[in-house]
DNA sequence: ACAACAAACGCAACAGCGTTGCAAATAATT
DNA sequence: AATTATTTGCAACGCTGTTGCGTTTGTTGT
């Protein structure tokens, strides 16, 4: 495992440091996304604030994690799946946000439909963010 | 116009104050959404911040706006037309991005189509935000 | 039109998020 | 092991949004 967080990093030529190994661990054991809050609470090890925003960046920047926009205003992260390329990615599927357990998962087997817009509008991105009860939710009943 | 306005406030039962009429006022004069730090420098006369975020509120609960959330983590608000009653509304249409002049417009006839999810998982609101060049910024080139 | 009441406003203060500059600590390279 | 490059923690800052409270403004009834 540790190994396996290790050759992430390496592979997209970030130098391995704890703060960065713990991050990644973080995301790696977690089905959902994280906010830079749920970050710094659960790093056991207390890591500066300024570090965990800094290490989002670079994972961003790296294409390792894709960012989630929430009707919240709260930005959450999650684990790029595929195999998006530094720079630009395909985040071309829907994203849910459970408003029992707050949870935000990446619905990866579920397209973002396409979208047809009147004349003159040029599509560049989608972005489609559902809400509603989780699975794991609606078996608790 | 004047009269419009005051008629709009008193229908959902909110007195009529200089600022919720000038705030109004510049959600009719504009057909696209505005954020709250839009609003506070087109205010010419001067209102406070707060009156302004608890105006927006006010509107907000009335049903007479409707916020969008935004991929860069800032809240835009845009008159609901349809006849969004007090509490939830209707907000079914999708939402459009400028990347070149950065204004948000609500694209009314452009329905957010229906999302097939996985077994589990029930669907309260889904939201569809597309990003790109707008009908104007592409006729300007 | 006026008084009495209710609501909204401005101000001050506060908490939280995200950014930047810089010196100290840590990782990579030789 | 020494040198160099990168990252980190800290302090400080600006911006957003919220709350409490005394003052001002709007509404209601006479
Ligand atoms: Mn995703
Ligand atoms: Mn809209
Ligand atoms: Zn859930
Ligand atoms: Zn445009």
């Amino acid at each position: 495992m540790d190994r396996k967080i290790e050759d992430i990093l390496k592979r997209n030529q970030l130098s391995v440091t704890s703060g960065r190994k713990k991050i990644l661990e973080l995301f790696l054991q977690q089905d959902g996304a994280l906010a830079h809050n749920d970050i710094e609470k659960r790093a056991g090890e207390k890591f500066d604030r300024v570090t965990i925003y800094r290490t989002l960046q670079a994972f961003l920047e790296k294409g390792m994690i894709h960012s989630i926009p929430t009707s919240d205003n709260s930005i959450r992260y999650a684990l790029c799946k595929d195999n998006c390329s530094e720079g630009h990615h395909h985040d071309d599927h829907v994203h849910f946000v459970c408003s029992a357990c707050g949870n935000t998962v990446c619905l990866e087997g579920v397209m973002v439909p396409p979208i047809k817009l009147p004349n003159g509008f040029v599509v560049e991105q989608v972005e489609m963010l559902v809400s509603g009860v989780c699975k794991s939710c609606n078996m608790d009943v």
